[in-house]
DNA sequence: CGAATTCTCTGACTATAGTCAGAGAATGGA
DNA sequence: TCCATTCTCTGACTATAGTCAGAGAATTCG
């Protein structure tokens, strides 16, 4: 593998880790503790319920519990009752606690301004423009694929995002009535699978497999968020698709798409997918591929792997 | 000043100190405290002077002591005293230590390759390259410049590079001797000013000034270190030294060079230098230039101040 | 030579950031 | 209705990452 790259982003992780890093603490200032901070700073300023909370920063109940009393005493924030379920407390910021989160928003601004100042016009936009793309392709990377239940809300969130996309897109909408289905209890073991991407949990994408013992395997809801798009989210999540179709048996995986999705079109062909007569007669459909699934493509935990 | 900027600065941090945070704390395995496993990289595979570890690290003496007779105790370290100053002691690592260290170098190598790894080839040679840019461009934001004695090993050193690099590219070599002197004493207040400009203390340019009570002031010895070309810190090393003779009531600021120092001569035009005629029998002179030091420019704490 | 300085170590102390095992109150489901 | 679950809090405990004030040995400077 490339001993340079992998030189170079060690080197990126030193430098902005000890450059920002530094930098970060002298800005943010110390003054109050940095689990105080992010409390503070994750309550907001509408407040939030504690336990929304102590998930949104993966802390320990116990742990929460003081922070927030310590907040309390500083009278940055309270603590109430929800009123619906008496159980839950609710956190919110008073004034004062309004105030110091807006202090906390102003130095974040001064460290990206303090990172700016000392650059030319010219070099400011160069280092925006290469933060940006390095953002970009590091969520691409922080991108996982897992099978999941496709009755999850999450998994609804996709379908129907999946859904509203093809009705915005297709000449002439798209009902699911019309379409052939593949609902959710086809979509689990054994008759098939559903898949979710996600960035730092969050779904970005998703895809199904309609499992059939000796014919092909289908592919299907097949969707990328708009804001992942050109990470080569899709390319991971076909293979992934790819692979359990092969892990679960089927020579064969095949799909229909319809002449609007251009880009789903273009993953396919660049992934060996060869068009075909149509299988089936789905009234959406202009397009149907299939791609013959390798016995022997070994599974290496080396990065060639995934080398296009 | 660049609201989408900052806000693309401060969306970079969160991306990378959580996202590669994260990964660094998952892939570097908190097996060993963190302290402990700096020293242990620190001491390296040649040893260390205990004082020099200190000073890296930037730990208090007693700390850095407990740490190592931890590691002592974990047979990884040994600290031996120094045979030339016996109040000295040195670190160095036994065998075991060794292989520590390699395990945590094999570490950050995987965690590189994790990064790289579900990307395609294309993305993965789009994030090096944008890796490199936003290093080059953040070393450049974190370049310091200040007046400092012209005798220290620093500034010897630079002046050093300064007449080498000289020597290098003038088709007769350069030889100080033969040139207006700008000695030590020269380049100290009120005759004149030394300054260097630091890359996280380490000096990676210089220039100097000659004052002259009526006459115009000289800019000498300016040097830029070949690694850090190209990020602007010529001019700003130029700004410092323009600002400092201006407060030091110098109405214009002039030099002389020559014409193999190509960047050196389009940074002076870039920068609002007029060629003008010879002004001294500087032998290694092919132009000279000069500034009018505009009084009425405020040095305002404002971004736009540094544009070009 | 004697005084000041340098280098390291020890003891005593602190703050931060947790973890774990209950316990009590409220709620939801059978 | 009652049992299990959810949500929060308290007390007790831990590890890490330091800081600070000497003290003692070695060296350097005037």
């Amino acid at each position: 593998m490339d001993a340079l790259a992998i030189q170079q982003i060690r080197q990126f992780n030193r430098t902005v880790t000890e450059g920002i890093g530094a930098l970060h603490d002298r800005f943010l200032g110390r003054a109050r503790p940095l689990g105080e901070a992010r409390l503070l700073w994750e309550i907001g300023p509408e407040g939030a319920e504690v336990r929304a909370l102590r998930s949104r920063l993966g802390l320990d109940s116990g742990y929460v519990s003081r922070l927030l009393r310590s907040l309390q005493r500083q009278r940055l924030a309270r603590v109430r009752v929800d009123p619906g379920d008496r159980r839950v407390r609710r956190a919110d910021l008073t004034r004062a606690g309004l105030a110091e989160r807006a202090e906390l928003d102003r130095r974040a601004n001064d460290l990206a301004l303090h990172i700016l100042e000392p650059l030319s016009e010219h070099h400011r936009a160069a280092l925006v423009a290469a933060m940006t793309e390095v953002e970009r392709l590091l969520q691409a990377s922080m991108v996982h694929v897992a099978v999941e239940d496709p009755t999850t809300p999450d998994a609804r969130w996709c379908l129907e995002q999946y859904s509203a996309e093809l009705d915005d897109r297709f000449d002439a909408g798209f009902d699911p009535a019309l379409s052939i289905p593949a609902d959710a209890h086809e979509l689990v073991p054994p008759a098939g699978a559903f898949f979710i991407a996600r960035l730092r949990e969050r779904p970005v994408g998703c895809g199904a497999l309609k499992l059939h013992r000796d014919a092909p395997a289908e592919l299907k809801r097949m969707w990328i968020a708009p804001a992942a798009r050109g990470l080569g989210v899709g390319r991971r999540l076909l293979q992934e698709l790819e692979r359990h179709a092969r892990e679960a048996g089927a020579a064969v995986l095949r799909l229909e798409t319809n002449h609007a999705l251009t880009e789903a079109i273009a993953l396919y062909r660049r992934s060996g997918y060869l068009e075909v007569d149509a299988f089936n007669d789905e009234p959406y459909a202009h397009h149907w591929f299939e791609k013959r699934l390798s016995r022997n493509h070994r599974r290496r935990r080396s990065v060639a792997r995934t080398a296009e």
